[in-house]
DNA sequence: ACACACATGTAATTGGTTACATGATTTC
DNA sequence: GAAATCATGTAACCAATTACATGTGTGT
């Protein structure tokens, strides 16, 4: 009875909404969570199975059949009761894991410009992400009253929108140190001696 | 000769610091990329085997015998390579989980102390990064003028200190929220309705 | 005709953590 | 004499991604 993340996730999601499918489950988590949350079919459908074999979930609908066929599951109070155990615990902190700071980190070992590009890539997108949490705030405020778990939503959000920002800060200075004398002078050093046997 | 990234964290580690065993590059980790990036010597043992048979790094040093030696390796100039191509890669943008965002949109689902309890933990850990990273940054700038890679550093650790200093300030407001009487009435409100069969 | 969204699922692989096992050396 | 640090390694486990397989319905 042992339940993993993903299990937790989706029994979230189906307190707050009831009836889906692992289909709409993914959708909504991409759609929603999406910035801070993924999940894949291959965890999604054998979980559901799981969860309702352990009958914290229960299938409640069933919509055509063979190969289109959409089931879709609600919780149980068992369920619920577990989400709420998971809740009241302190949540994993796990290992960080940043490839990007990573190659920073070690970006006297290439060319400046190596660095720049990565600056690019990470700025494109945490453009884009403010692009869609500033939608999905719009989106909040304009149809989300009445929605009882909206605060805790626009909570989330602004986390992001603080993160994403502060982020878009720190990447201007940084590209102004990549473009500077010192950058280049450090990368053109040469490397710390290599063992011999290549 | 596919290498992941704990390979590549150790080849960039050992071109900043040539001569390194396992047990001091996973210090080093700990120590200065700690606050991004983990290792486990469960990974850094068969990497460092796996590397030196791919010659990527070769052995360099021995000190002792039996159950006390310490084996040390450095690049060679294909790990060296090797390195700098992954580098000039663009970095993985890997799928987010962050089970404590998590949570707290699940926050109505518990009572408003749950999620205050989650700040907490928050803030505590947050301001632990905080001042290990000021201690960094002041040992950076006593000690590290001569290391070419210090302007590098000093960006990975203006960019956590931005993150961190971002996340302490959100979760003020955050705990403004939380002790709001708008969070009291959201987790009041009852859950969405159950399946049978609990 | 083609592509895209809907819909469910399995199998292979990966990349990692945790716990275990062992023992020497240093510090309090 | 106890505890922490130094030091290397293996085995069990795990949770996830990716690719594959299959087919329907809708819009252009």
């Amino acid at each position: 009875m042992r339940i993993a993340q993903t299990g937790y996730a989706i029994l979230g999601l189906l307190a707050i909404e009831p009836n889906q499918s692992g289909y709409e489950i993914r959708r909504t988590v991409r759609d929603s969570v999406g910035f801070f949350w993924g999940e894949s079919y291959g965890q999604i459908y054998p979980t559901l199975k799981r969860l309702s074999a352990d009958g914290l979930i229960a299938p409640t609908e069933v919509e055509g059949a063979g190969k289109k066929r959409t089931q879709r599951y609600s919780l149980t109070a068992a369920g619920y009761a577990e989400l709420q155990q998971w809740l009241a615990t302190p949540y994993r902190e796990d290992p960080p894991r940043d490839e990007f700071l990573l190659k920073l980190f070690f970006g006297r070992e290439a060319a400046p410009e190596i660095s720049i590009a990565h600056i690019n890539q990470y700025q494109e997108r945490i453009r884009g992400l403010l692009a869609v949490l500033e939608d999905l705030e719009r989106l909040g405020r304009l149809h989300g009253s009445g929605q009882p778990g909206m605060p805790f939503w626009m909570l989330t959000l602004s986390y992001g929108m603080g993160q994403l920002r502060a982020g878009l800060e720190w990447s201007e200075s940084a590209m102004a140190v990549l473009t500077s004398q010192e950058a280049a002078q450090a990368c053109s050093q040469p490397p710390a001696p290599f063992a011999p046997q290549g």
